[in-house]
RNA sequence: GGGCGAUUAGCUCAGCUGGUUAGAGCGUCACAUUGACAUUGUGAAGGUCACAGGUUCAAGUCCUGUAUCGCCCACCA
């Protein structure tokens, strides 16, 4: 008879950290091959929820599962400064304190949300070790890490020196709430329904949405296999504007659909996307009539100050006036360009910023995933990189905020040439200039975190790089596919000539009982460490798993999460009963039945399944699979049919033989639900007799 | 405009390479239960696997098309 010993969540895993094998160099027999996972840094900007728990179930289960196959299982954890996103929120908390961030300066700002972010740091690394991440805290990292910073300044210098980074003043996507530019991933596209203006410009007429850039305006487009314009194009027209006469050449462009409002575009570069390629394209000139904070500046005369809401309301009745309005379509549906965090409408502007060069990275990182050497899970995520690589622009890295890590270039005050250098340049080489200013924007935050695979391994001199580069899994959302994963991709290939893993599994959106995304303002959210604490972290850490097939939306529901603390319950018990009828001491031989010798044969077979489930990532079927075996053939068949052999037995050799088999099964059952839910495993592992390890981690697959 | 995904029990979802009576959780019904069981066990009801064609000895599983829902991408002035 042996008692299962009761153990806390706590208590399991400060034993596993004592144990010290969550550092794979600690770990009993040596010399094995390694298996790399790099945690996606969590934003250190506020709690988990549950998508993180979900990644964390993942990428703990194959960590879990490689490392008692031997490997050298090494899970680097990390945070991430995450950059425009963190300020945003740390903008929220100054306004609740009745503060602003552009009133503060710069040192000041940033030492603020360093501790900010610091704070946050402790709080999830605590809610990682509750839900059980085994993951390397010797090697934790964050993106602001002064090696990381000068190593993500190196390949910017690096990038530069082979031309794959310019500086270029285009037309960039502003929201004039937060001040800064953004790339084209972070402009979200919403629908709208706006009135459509017909206006008269002398002899021709445009339809035109946005009336109150008509000051900005060098040039009007036609299509030129339009019949109706051929005669325009070529000429310039005059007539009477709003602010006195207008001359506008009309040029002919491929990109004007002859069937829109009346086939004219008014071309307008500084002020829409399409115009800005359409003026490269034809010489016209790029005139802004808006400022940066939305507003209209000293080239819209009387409009001057406005926003450009009125603005557009003022001269809409102006034109109207002067008879130029032709007709109005009041129902014109189309999609504008929003900012992606505040909903504010993006108001493109001419900035010199700096660019990444993205065909000749991208080229590599299509080679790499047509070629197989990077595989998704599930496959069609590749169609979708793939269509996104094949189409890509060059990548604006400039953001105009403080919190990131500083563009290491420097502009001369006398000649205005742009230094790039990864130490502050003493003289303009152009010039000769002493005066030398550092850019004040900050890189994108997904530029430091697109080589994170390498960074957080130190390299590019450390061993770990070395041992453990290219890494094997990257788990992450799909609704990272193009922000991250491509561009870890790119600069992973770019950087270490490596591809910086192997596979790639993508997880889905965590949806409620109703299928609705779970959000604070729905007031559907579960949290995770929460229902941890009422249900166990195992049983949280099932519910994400079990059913949940990669790159479909999971739906969590906190039944769900009940039924596997059942399971986990079922466990223990199951495991108290077997080990009720162990004599640790016992002289008896055995002597097994063929029965016994069936169920522990089967049971050889069943593990080969679950190997091959979870080596081809099928986490949600080796998941489901165990608890049914557990559960519906261990315990309601197998454990059922031992009962008589147990109690009441005079034949002490066929009584110890179903004693045996059951321990035997339980002791291999444990193993294959460690992967899935380590801390109720662990806490059976610890009451088994002859147990070799000091904990289940520690143990052999085989 | 293009692409992708989903459509299987009342609800939420599994079903890998096509192969015996299609599975799980929650829910429903009946019976049992001081049992290892924060209940659990036994059994039951409940599915034309969206629809229409096709391939095959065999299709929820492969192919073509249709419908509905959802998501992503795109320079809709």
């Amino acid at each position: 008879m042996i008692e299962l010993k009761s153990l806390k969540e706590d208590e399991i895993y400060e034993l596993w950290e004592k144990s010290g094998y969550f550092n794979p160099d600690n770990l009993p027999r040596k010399n094995r091959k390694p298996y790399t996972i790099i945690m996606p840094p969590p934003n250190a900007n506020g709690a988990l929820h549950l998508g993180h728990a979900l990644g964390i179930a993942i990428e703990d289960a194959f960590i879990r599962f490689y490392r008692l196959m031997g490997r050298k299982a090494l899970w680097v954890p990390g945070a991430d400064h995450a950059g425009f996103e963190t300020q945003v929120v740390f903008e929220k908390k100054l306004e609740k304190e009745g503060r602003n961030r552009f009133d503060i300066p710069r040192e000041e700002l940033w030492r603020e949300m360093y501790a900010f972010t610091q704070e946050n740091r402790k709080t999830m690394e605590n809610q990682l070790r509750k839900l059980g991440a085994s993951c390397d805290w010797s090697r934790k990292k964050f993106t602001l890490d002064e090696d990381i910073i000068r190593e993500t300044q190196r390949s910017f210098v690096e990038l530069h020196k082979q031309g794959l980074i310019y500086r270029g003043s285009r037309l960039v996507n502003w929201c004039p709430k937060h001040q800064t530019a953004f790339s084209e991933l972070e402009v979200k596209y919403v629908e709208r329904v706006d009135p459509l203006y017909y206006v008269k410009y002398g002899p021709l007429s445009v339809a035109t949405a946005r009336p109150e850039t008509i000051f900005g305006d060098t040039g009007l487009a036609v299509n030129p296999k339009d019949k109706r314009y051929q005669d325009y194009i070529g000429k310039d027209i005059e007539f009477d504007g709003l602010l006195g006469k207008v001359k506008l050449p009309v040029v002919a462009d491929e990109s004007v659909d002859p069937d829109f409002g009346t086939g004219v575009v008014k071309v307008t570069p500084a002020h829409d996307m399409t115009d800005f390629e359409t003026g490269l394209k034809h010489d016209l000139p790029a005139k802004s009539v808006i400022d940066r904070y939305g507003k209209m500046n000293e080239f819209t005369g009387p409009y001057k100050g406005m926003k450009v809401a009125e603005a557009r309301a003022a001269v809409v009745v102006d034109l109207e006036k002067a008879g130029r309005i032709e007709k109005i379509d009041e129902n014109y549906r189309h999609s504008v360009a929003t900012c992606y965090k505040c909903g504010s409408l993006i108001e493109p502007a001419i900035l010199p910023q700096w660019y990444v060069k993205m065909k000749p990275l991208a080229a590599k990182g299509l080679e790499a995933v047509k070629s197989g050497k990077i595989k998704f899970v599930t496959e069609h995520f590749e169609k979708i990189y793939i269509h996104w690589l094949e189409n890509i622009h060059d990548w604006n890295i400039s953001r105009q905020i403080v919190w990131g890590i500083r563009i290491p270039a420097w502009f001369c005050a006398k000649c205005g040439e742009a230094v790039v250098s990864e130490k502050i340049p003493e003289r303009c080489p152009k010039c000769n200039g002493s005066i030398l200013e550092q850019d004040p924007d900050v890189l994108d935050t997904w530029f430091s975190s697109g080589q994170w695979p390498f960074l957080a391994l130190g390299f590019p001199k450390s061993r770990d790089f070395k041992t453990y580069y290219p890494t094997d899994l990257m788990e992450t959302g799909y609704d990272l596919v193009f922000f991250w994963v491509s561009r870890m991709i790119m600069l992973g290939l770019w950087r270490t000539k490596k591809p910086p893993f192997r596979n790639v599994y993508f997880h889905g959106m965590v949806r409620d009982k109703d299928r609705q995304k779970m959000s604070k303002s729905k007031g559907n959210v579960i949290d995770p460490l929460g229902v941890a604490e009422i249900y166990g972290a195992d049983a949280v850490r099932m519910a994400l798993i079990v059913g949940n097939t990669p790159g479909l939306d999971p739906v969590v529901s906190e039944d769900k999460i009940r039924a596997y603390r059942n399971f986990a319950t079922k466990i223990r018990n199951a495991a108290k009963f077997v080990l009720t009828y162990i004599e640790p001491d016992s002289k008896i031989k055995p002597r097994f039945s063929k029965k016994d010798l069936d169920n522990l044969r089967e049971l050889k077979i069943f593990k080969k399944e679950i190997e091959r489930d979870i080596e081809n990532f099928r986490l949600h079927e080796a998941s489901n699979k165990l608890y049914h075996y557990f559960w519906h053939v261990f315990a309601d068949k197998i454990i059922e049919e031992s009962k008589p052999r147990l109690k009441e037995n005079k034949d002490a050799a066929d009584k110890a033989a179903a004693g045996e088999t059951l321990l035997r099964m339980l002791r291999e059952l444990i193993k294959m639900l460690h992967p899935f839910m380590p801390f109720t495993t662990e806490e059976v592992y610890q009451s088994l007799p002859d147990k070799k390890q000091t904990c289940l981690m520690a143990e052999s697959w085989n």
